[in-house]
DNA sequence: TCCAAGATGCAGACTGGTTGGTATGTCACA
DNA sequence: TGTGACATACCAACCAGTCTGCATCTTGGA
């Protein structure tokens, strides 16, 4: 909804309101938000190709010149909405809260990160906009692919170096390798959002993060040991 | 290609030319089958929202009147792909192998298939057909979603059920909740798919496996442990 | 055994609606 | 007064689905 109004675009209209008092008419890179918002919401529902664009217009109030004045053509605004908003999820839900941890447990905080997964019946429907694309995309279009193959890979990085953390502080197992265990934690992940998607249940992915959080445990040092 | 041609339409065939020399004209499950199995391709490839009618047709040398005369509508075409392709793939691939392992060691059993998934190329950008279809239309058309359901629960009863063996046979730990271990197993497997399709490299598919089949191995029972 | 007649299986032109995209005009703003 | 930021009418392509017509097959009766 307003979570597209960014710290930015709040200063902008401030310093705007000394000069005049036009409020938000010819506001681009509003407009370019809103677009992008609406957009990825469609996208998020019937997937890139079926996203219609009379659609994402219809529900910005916003006009076909306006859209193919800030984006050269669907395609171009699918790469905006990997880039600039499925990115920013990622680094959001997982980049950010590993490196926020930086002195506490890596499987402390990826337990945590993975219980706050939002398990509302929306997101469980619409499942994971990541995968949702990659799933979609990947095959279709190597530039799709491409965009989201950085994502994946920072996302595998930013869990990787968080255990490496954790080796080092003695709190995570040295017989791992850890590319792998990361990437064995995003298919978990991914996994079980499918099923939850299709199965439509808030117990089909508490179930995955139970075993998740189990099998993240396992990871732990001998030392490390904290409950059953 | 052939592999539609099952035994029932040989035999048919054979009848026929008994009574006349016309070898197969007028063969209208045939033609179905012929429908069926490029509509799988075509929907395997672009999705079933983006696959095309007229691009089956032009695959199979069919024509409309054909096609809307064996499938009410593009839907029930979908929904006959479901049931008839992607559910006989999950009973052949998982069901009947799991069956056939009777008295075998369902660990080793589950290793094998796994192992044994397709790792080529088409298959890996192609991905799971059935993880394909649930992504995108369990969330907009609910007979879809019930009928992909449908073999997702049988895939996971026939696991559960193999684990269930394993464990009267003192092969399987005792401390499962064998549904979860399937499930856990399934979206392991769906997990990786995804990855794999994405990064369309069959290293990515391969570790894995690797991974998958090391935590299946931690399933055996105390008295059950064969390797590293 | 043969033929008539209805049913089956299919051919292919056609349609109405939707789609991404464009061309041109226009208004705000610096 | 020019350029940035739109608005709107328009278009060609596409797409699922329909309709009519026709060849082939099956069936029932003589």
């Amino acid at each position: 909804m307003v979570i597209g109004s960014c710290k930015l675009g709040g200063m902008l209209l401030a310093r705007k309101n000394l000069k005049r008092r036009a409020p938000r008419l010819r506001d681009p890179e509003r407009t370019r938000q809103r677009l992008l918002q609406a957009a990825f919401r469609e996208v998020y529902r019937c997937g890139f190709q079926s996203a219609g664009i009379d659609t994402i217009l219809a529900a910005t109030n916003v006009t076909k010149g306006a859209l193919y004045y800030h984006f050269e053509s669907k395609e171009a605004l699918g790469y905006a909405i990997i880039e600039e908003i499925v990115a920013e999820m990622t680094r959001d839900r997982w980049l950010r809260p590993l490196q926020r941890s930086k002195d506490e447990d890596p499987i402390d905080a990826l337990i945590g990160i993975v219980q706050a997964i939002p398990a509302r019946p929306k997101n469980l429907k619409g499942g994971c906009p990541l995968v949702n694309l990659a799933q979609e995309m990947s095959q279709l279009d190597e530039q799709f692919r491409k965009r989201l193959e950085r994502i994946f890979h920072a996302w595998q990085e930013g869990i990787t170096m968080a255990l490496r953390r954790g080796q080092y502080q003695g709190r995570v197992r040295r017989d791992l390798v850890l590319e792998e265990t990361a990437s064995f934690l995003i298919a978990m992940v991914e996994g079980y959002e499918v099923l939850a998607k299709n199965a439509q249940d808030a117990k089909v992915w508490k179930m995955g993060v139970r075993n998740i959080v189990g099998w993240l445990s396992s990871l732990r040092a001998a030392g490390n040991r904290k409950r059953g």
